[in-house]
DNA sequence: AACCAGGACGTGA
DNA sequence: TCACGTCATGGT
């Protein structure tokens, strides 16, 4: 399926890189500052370089569950101006303090116990990389977190799928409207090879194409990509 | 003023 | 397996 390529060839000509994953805890950025969304680093593909900034990914990941990344990076700042987006400081952390603090992205318990049962994990890790079963078996981390977390926090090449890639993807016809994750997730490994700036960049690619074109208001038709990939859009297209 | 956002889990069929 | 319901804040 030479398509899926050719799709990354056209989102990547459209938009160019996306720097993704974002950090707050990034140089020139400043922390306290809320709302910023600074933190997208385009080009620069060596973060994380501390642990600090693979720890905030992974946190990052959890926090962002179907939610905008402007509110994920507002319980972020909070955390950070506590000093607590470290694993040992974020568990000696008062319960409340931690659930005041991610407010902002809502489902505030869940995700407290969330982050809580995932930063536990992480210190036994010591540093070593986790294996996607590892974290799937976490309460609170999903296939989407979890691929995330292994894609931009552990550099491990391995796609993300989420809903913006359903929705686009079913459109152009390529997959099920209701595909199971596992299957699109080899529709994309299948088709690319194993390399990671390609699979970082192509699931951002994937999110800005859809927060253009994919609101659930507007015209999935309209899609530039249809036109540009579906062989039958004239038909379609009256 | 509804509707939605870079999901995941629990439950009953 | 499938189809819902629940969790919750902030932006448009």
């Amino acid at each position: 399926m030479q398509i899926i390529q050719q799709i990354y060839k056209a989102l990547y000509k459209e938009y160019g890189p996306q720097g993704w994953w974002p950090l707050i805890d990034y140089k020139g950025n400043n922390p306290t500052k809320t709302g910023s969304i600074k933190g997208y680093h385009p080009g620069d593909y060596n973060l994380p370089e501390t642990q600090n900034q693979r720890f905030e990914i992974c946190i990052g990941s959890i926090l962002t569950q179907n939610t905008g990344w402007v509110n994920t990076e507002r319980a972020l700042t909070n955390l950070k101006k506590l000093h607590s987006l470290a694993p040992t400081p974020l568990m000696i952390l008062q319960d409340d303090e931690l659930k005041l603090a991610i407010k902002p992205t809502g489902y505030f318990n869940q995700k407290a116990k969330k982050i809580r049962g995932f930063t536990e994990f992480y210190i036994t890790l010591n540093d070593r990389t986790p294996t996607r079963e590892e974290l799937l078996s976490i309460w609170g981390i999903g296939k989407e977190t979890a691929d995330s977390i292994l894609l931009y926090a552990f550099k491990i090449p391995t796609f993300v799928i989420d809903a913006y890639t359903r929705r686009i993807f079913s459109n152009l016809g390529l997959i099920e409207k209701n595909a199971e994750y596992d299957k699109i997730k080899s529709l994309f490994e299948n088709n690319l090879k194993p390399n990671l700036i390609v699979y970082q960049e192509y699931h951002a690619l994937i999110v800005e194409h859809a927060k253009r074109h994919y609101s659930k208001k507007t015209e999935h038709i309209l899609c530039p990509l249809y036109q540009k990939f579906v062989k039958w859009a004239n038909f379609l297209i009256i």
